[in-house]
DNA sequence: ATATTACCGGACATTAGTGTCTTTTATTTA
DNA sequence: TAAATAAAAGACACTAATGTCCGGTAATAT
């Protein structure tokens, strides 16, 4: 469903969240704990950086750290951050004319999936996230 | 959502059912009604038949038409043969370990998802769409 | 039979995504 | 100030998807 780049980013965001005790994450430590190639993903939270997703800090002791407002984001909003939502938004056959007066057919169909898509992946903030996740209602450990 | 091989065979698809009446169809016409790529066509033809979701004649005259059992394919059915479904059942977040007992932070949410793209994917049969066509209730001419 | 037609098969080109490696830059510590 | 550290930046490699091109093969028609 979503590119590597994005299931690589919304695993790192939710592992800062969970480690955001003012302290900073280096890449080889994200990397060994969440079984990524760490110089991909070097790349991806450079990425993260110029989005403003999250934040970084250069020389010894530095690292990478959650910026306060990411916590907000939902899932849908780091996708959409991303890779954009023109996935859900265009026709499911591709077609450039294809709309409500005009459907294709598979068109109602196909609008159902994309609201469902949306509302399932902004149901929850990463904060919440991060809160299910520390009062035990989800494993701490996701990787592999 | 799906790879253009999937998007064009789909429609390619639909295009044969709709001019199914004993006459074969040939790349360059389909290419042209369509606005798809010729050549590139051509092999994403070829791949249907081998699928057997389409069958072909050589020489003058010679074209492609539609398997008679396609027609009582979903686009489900039609995606599942040609990329697989596993985008669906595996883990919104890549996570090999992700189940119900040891869910991802999204677990629940992408697991209503897979299951309603699949509902809406396979509401319908390619024989249904052509009647819908034919009918009037879509419009016939669904390229660009 | 032979030329024509149209799909088949294989090779190749282009692009985007994934992933690696090396050098540079910023920061800290000694 | 110099050395060490860690991210940033740029170049490069690999792979899959997309797309093109051409010679081969099967069928038709003259």
């Amino acid at each position: 469903m979503f590119s590597k780049t994005t299931e690589y980013s919304i695993r790192a965001i939710i592992y800062l969240a969970l480690n955001n005790n003012s302290k900073l994450i280096g890449v080889s430590e994200m990397a060994s704990e969440l079984r990524f190639p760490e110089a991909f993903l070097g790349k991806v939270l450079q990425l993260l950086v110029k989005k403003q997703l999250v934040g970084s800090i250069k020389g010894p002791g530095g690292g990478f750290y959650l910026i306060d407002s990411t916590l907000n984001l939902t899932i849908l909003n780091i996708v959409d951050s991303l890779e954009g939502l023109e996935f859900l938004d265009k026709c499911g056959l591709g077609l450039h004319s294809c709309n409500k007066n005009n459907p294709c057919p598979i068109h109602d169909e196909y609008k159902n999936v994309s609201i469902n898509v949306k509302k399932a992946l902004s149901a929850k903030s990463i904060n919440e996230i991060k809160n299910e996740i520390e009062n035990g209602k989800r494993p701490q450990s996701f990787h592999f």
